[in-house]
DNA sequence: CCATAAACTTGCAAAATGCAAGTTACTTGA
DNA sequence: TCAAGTAACTTGCATTTTGCAAGTTTATGG
């Protein structure tokens, strides 16, 4: 039997999968891979302004996750195109459930380069929380 | 036009879904909350074994996200059952997004409570992408 | 009266994040 | 030749978040 620990956490898949996607940046990565980014430079250009030294530990654990992969695209100095792998790519969907929930529920939210025309949300009107 | 910042980050729906659940606990909570736990600890008892200062801020930030309610079912001492509004049960098609992509893609993971049986992705023999 | 229990809360130590500045290895224009 | 620029990182450090353990509150059962 095997007595190692196989998983962090538990043999969840979404727990799993959080345990490689599961913070702020990561997934917004991946968002600007599919849409096309694919240098250092273009990843660190996007709307979030993501601090550079957090950038290079993601994509190095999406790299150690199978998700990327960086293919030099110039020698001296060596310089990186990342794309994603047919797992990286499959995040697709999980991108997608996020932007048909955050277009619906999150009012003003939208898919990135598709102008102010997409449906977004409704401004709630009021929202009562509990007196403590 | 408004000229207040409205967004943290961007107005991009994935961006803001994240500042809201993108951690590593708050999807395992409504995970929980999907499967019909609804008390503090049955929360708690799940096998990822959040921490409970943790579990007490997550439930705090998604009642004010308005994807929990707490409804108090007993007073003296008051107790409250969590359970999802509309906007919270919509995150389980993300959840299933997840589940769907951790299932094919990191080996050995399944859906908890669907036992040993359930498809899970294999471990990476030599497969091919198998034709559409 | 005492042990147990649920639901939190509090106190840190450790880890992750974010900001700015520095480094490396070139390229380009004067 | 040499200064300036640029892409891609790296480093330092202050702040924030996480995680573990222990404590608190209100109540119940023996």
């Amino acid at each position: 039997m095997s007595s190692a620990k196989p998983f962090a956490r538990s043999a969840c898949a979404v727990a799993n999968s959080l345990d490689i996607v599961g913070d702020k940046w990561t997934l917004l990565v991946v968002r600007d891979l599919l849409h096309g980014k694919n240098t250092y430079g273009e990843l660190a250009d996007s709307p979030e302004h993501i601090p550079t030294n957090i950038l290079a530990e993601r994509l190095k654990r999406l790299e150690a996750a199978g998700i990327v992969v960086g293919t030099p695209y110039q020698e001296r100095p060596v310089r990186y195109a990342y794309t994603l792998t047919p797992k990286g790519k499959a995040l697709g969907d999980v991108l997608l459930a996020f932007v048909r929930w955050g277009k619906q529920h999150i009012p003003g939210t939208m898919v990135m380069g598709q102008g102010t025309a997409a449906k977004t949300a409704a401004t709630p009107r009021t929202r009562k929380t509990r007196a403590k």
